[in-house]
DNA sequence: GAAAAAAGTTAGCCGATCCTAATCGAGCTC
DNA sequence: GAGCTCGATTAGGATCGGCTAACTTTTTTC
């Protein structure tokens, strides 16, 4: 028996998974509600191990009825892995909140630190954290927290800048990012959750925005990262679905 | 190239320690100053792993030149191995009197805790913890915390309670037990850090205590871990040392 | 719809860390 | 100082989670 992963891992009721199960459940979770879904490659890649070993954990996961999975395809979470994996959603958004609000972290800083606590904190220290911060329900990056009984609520009525149409108003809600490079750009150009945009015109390259009285072009590399809270009385034209330009959103945490 | 353990550990320069390395420095450094020193049967205890294991572990170790032995001898640290070793300890220390005192974790609480933590956290999480609460220089069980510089002081004043002569005064200033329930029970009698004591009589199977106006007994196998700071001006007997009786302190953390 | 490209899988291997069982060495007893 | 006992080590093995290389399946391209 190997006790490697002590700890107080965030499934109780079963002999606890290492941390590396735990990643692959996360990221299956996150990748799931994606247009391509939980793909062999891309799990690969936001996990940062060669497919091939991406597809020996699913294998290893599968034997323990955590996901099923038929060769060749994306992978789905059974409910007990897709319990465990909210719940480690959960830990990692809370402990984002905590390192930036009670420890003084700059948000583009909390990332990195929660994907190494979230897996070792216990049931208790999630409690605490939770109480110091009243419960709060969203990370410093817009993301949504679960809630105690693991409950997501879904930003349906966000939209990606990315597709929104001309003279659309709003306010950013999200930045679906992790890259500290492009984080650092979001700061720069003050696009953090909570600021009010203005589309002033799209272009092949990126969407040109109005904040704060300035204008300048947002990449469409990144504004499909940016989740928009769109006002009810858009200057010109009303805010309609669009489809099939930019990149899928991937609701990356 | 295995990238298991992530997660800035404290040793910057080299590639970074698995956890379980990082253990077996920690625990060869608390049990150096032991009267026993650092023997592969009880670092098994108190790593919980099998006497084989550590003499795997404690090989690979010394060709990293973290430790120095000679078969059959107790191990001791390299400079190197030292200084990995307090950076831990200051992790779990800050880290207990963290969970403590900003999450309101019970002092018998922390260990576990801070024992899980204490692998994962960064440098820069250990440097807000410290300014949040100020540098503190011990944690909740009165244990000396490393300084940044790694600079721990020693407590070469405080006595085992266990080898104080009837009518000693003083303080206790340190509790070096993990056990939870032998931790209930110093909760229990109120002799916690910083509790006025007076040492009433002596008895084969324990001392006799005066505190707070009530007098009871505190088994041998306590009172060699109860860490106290004698007053200067005894009510009797001047404090001398005595030798061979009791058990030897071992300076658990 | 055939061929090429891309994605996924299998087989075989490695290193880390643990285990058990068997052997070896150190140090105390008489 | 010969034994005996206990602690330490060695030998051999398991498991976990990664890797590369080679092969198979799916998807895309023309």
């Amino acid at each position: 028996m190997n006790a490697a992963a002590e700890g107080a891992g965030p499934y109780k009721g079963s002999a606890s998974l290492s941390p590396s199960q735990q990643d692959y459940l996360k990221q299956i979770f996150l990748l799931n509600d994606t247009s391509r879904g939980a793909t062999t490659q891309l799990l690969a890649e936001r996990i940062g191990v060669r497919p091939a070993s991406v597809t020996g954990m699913l294998k290893r996961l599968a034997e323990e009825g955590l996901v099923e999975r038929a060769p060749y395809r994306a992978v789905h979470l059974t409910e007990t892995g897709r319990r465990i994996a909210v719940e480690l959603v959960r830990h990692h958004r809370l402990l984002e909140a905590f390192l930036s609000r009670t420890l003084g972290y700059r948000w583009d800083e909390v990332h990195e630190e929660a994907e190494a606590l979230e897996h070792v904190i216990s049931e208790r220290f999630e409690q605490k954290v939770a109480e110091l911060l009243a419960d709060p329900d969203r990370d410093p990056h817009g993301d949504p927290i679960p809630t105690r009984e693991l409950a997501l609520e879904e930003d349906q009525h966000l939209r990606t800048l990315a597709l929104l149409p001309k003279g659309s108003r709003g306010t950013i809600r999200r930045v679906t990012l992790q890259d500290q490079d492009a984080l650092n750009l979001v700061e720069r150009l003050d696009l953090l959750p909570g600021r009010a945009i203005e589309v002033a015109g799209i272009h092949p390259d990126g969407i040109s925005l109005l904040v704060g009285g300035s204008r300048f072009l947002v990449p469409s590399l990144l504004a499909a990262h940016l989740l928009v809270d769109v006002a009810p009385h858009p200057s010109s034209t009303p805010p309609k679905k669009r489809e099939g330009a930019g990149r899928p959103v991937t609701h990356e945490q």
